[in-house]
DNA sequence: CTGAAAGCGCTAACAG
DNA sequence: CTGTTAGCGCTTTCAG
């Protein structure tokens, strides 16, 4: 029925043949546990050199009962996700640090209950030895059960509770941008802020309050280029002195800065803007957009990190992995 | 050593005693091979369900010798590649295909000969049993590699040749960007190109000068928005009377956009733009880009299926598959 | 239609 | 320091 040919006959039986060892001594120097007498040790890596030796993962799994890969889960919305240049920059210091520690990346696709199941039912096949899970989502159950079903995993973002988490600290960068503005001797500020829901947008405005003053007129939007657009429309209209605007993310202060210009007004000269986030966004903007640079790719690393200590060390208790945000100045501001 | 317990001990022995049959038998419903009395795999499919069994990979795939793994290789270029949207698209076109196939896609990185070794070796362990390669570089070695190695593999674009691969008719495309200008009554036409050694880029502007003529003036950018803008600067300094363009992707033309902007010409008043892709850059942008459109998830998913099949039948000869791009008309032109 | 038994390739006690 | 041995959980002939 099946006729596929193995992609490589040579199993540790015939390196020890040909080394003239046992099974068990290739075993060891191969995975390099135990000594083993050089003179031997040479001989098996010739053996396996010769014979392209490599072994095979199932046998190896199925004993160890280790698979040393992770599912890298995409949660909450659907597959657009995968468009947004933020997520990348996630999956690319997850799947670099995984490599260096010789862990797989199994991508999965969480975005309806079906797919939620899926994910936890190939867990419990023992496909990986934990999960990683990007989501921006809040309500987004698949967290929950992660942790119910007691799998080790780890999120990106507080959205990601009641799992361990990294994040950066949003309301910090909030203050920083704050300060920011007002040392460009903004004082008519505003600000644009995200979904209601998601915790990540509020403590954005919240620590931009925190410096600003808590009066600091605000329009929502939903993190989308044209909700930026909007709401900076609103704001206009209601505030056409404002002279200094924070917007919760890059996207939207793209937005942002092409109602600005359709306004007439000029950045930065009448008003200074600046995002958050540091994605590519900012760069394709005109002008280029000052903002709260996250540390994407160290926090996919990081979230990598974690899961794998855990994984090692089920017990460790783990809460979240802060990072710190920076300014970083561009052109409009 | 190792403290993990495994993440379900439940296995094909338990489920068989609950319903007091043979293993081979639960193995038998399980995988739906040959019949099974009726009232037998009810009493199986029960205590499957009691015992919340599921089956073990490494187990089976060690002795059936198959995965049910594919590698997504992302190839040439480094980590950054992750930040393109176009590549996220592909991404999502090949996971959906191939979780609705019950496959799994392991990612990985293969930048430069050590990760790319680490690739064939993996394969060659038996971790998956085909590859997927996306790659943007026509001089990347990954895909000859893979060849050689005799493994399973399809590549994303001609850039992923001598393996099978999936593309969009580029020619085409750069024709109907040529037609659409003419209609629109532009006949003062210009391109802006890819780097010189990319196929997709060369084919898409042959086929615009198929309709617009050998001797409309190019300037050459590399892909990104900084030498799209460039480029039309280029243009602009040289050939003033210029009143329709057409760039080989839309993240130069969004940067040309940027440098007609500049330079006081109104889009599409003065001049007409198109772009090719259709990527998040042709929404971003301001006026919104006509482009050429690439169906890319339906790409990823055709990659994935040609690999499928690939693998189920290794003598199944195959070439290329072809897909027609669309002109998708905005308000740049 | 079902059961018994062999064995996939590997690791990990346990002896020596 | 090395070899022998016993499985890991599953599929798959081969008998019945």
């Amino acid at each position: 029925m099946n006729t596929r040919r193995s992609p490589s006959a040579v199993t540790l039986e015939d390196v020890a043949k040909m080394a003239g060892v046992s099974r068990a001594t290739v075993s060891r120097v191969v995975n390099g546990t135990r000594n083993v007498d050089i003179a031997i040790q040479d001989a098996v890596r010739q053996a396996i050199e010769k014979t392209g030796y490599s072994p095979n993962r199932a046998a190896r799994s199925l004993v160890t009962r280790r698979t040393d890969a992770v599912a890298l889960v995409v949660s909450g919305s659907s597959g657009d996700v995968f468009a947004d240049p933020f997520f990348g920059r996630v999956v690319g210091g997850v799947v670099g640090y995984l490599r260096d520690h010789h862990v797989h990346a199994l991508l999965m696709l969480a975005d309806d209950e079906i797919t939620r199941a899926d994910v936890l039912h190939r867990v419990r096949q023992g496909d990986v030895d934990g999960v990683l899970v990007v989501n921006t989502d809040p309500e987004d159950p698949m967290p929950a059960m992660l942790r119910i079903a007691g799998l080790p995993a780890v999120g990106f973002s507080r959205t990601a509770f009641p799992l361990p988490f990294v994040d950066v600290r949003h309301r910090e960068g909030g203050r920083m941008a704050a300060r920011h503005l007002l040392e460009r001797g903004r004082l008519k500020l505003a600000t644009i802020s995200g979904p209601r829901h998601v915790p990540a947008s509020q403590n954005r405005i919240r620590g931009f309050r925190d410096i600003a003053g808590e009066r600091v007129p605000n329009a929502r939007g939903n993190f989308t280029m044209a909700s930026g657009e909007e709401a900076m429309d609103e704001l206009l209209e209601e505030y056409s002195d404002i002279n200094g605007v924070f917007v919760a993310n890059d996207l939207m202060a793209q937005g942002a800065l092409v109602a600005l210009r359709e306004n007439g007004l000029n950045v930065p000269g009448d008003v200074a803007v600046v995002g958050f986030d540091d994605s590519s966004a900012a760069l394709a903007s005109r002008p280029k957009l000052t903002t709260i640079r996250q540390p994407v790719e160290e926090m996919g690393a990081a979230m990598a990190q974690t899961l794998l200590e855990h994984v090692r060390n089920p017990d460790s208790v783990l809460g979240k992995v802060m990072f710190e945000p920076e300014l970083v100045i561009r052109d409009s501001s």
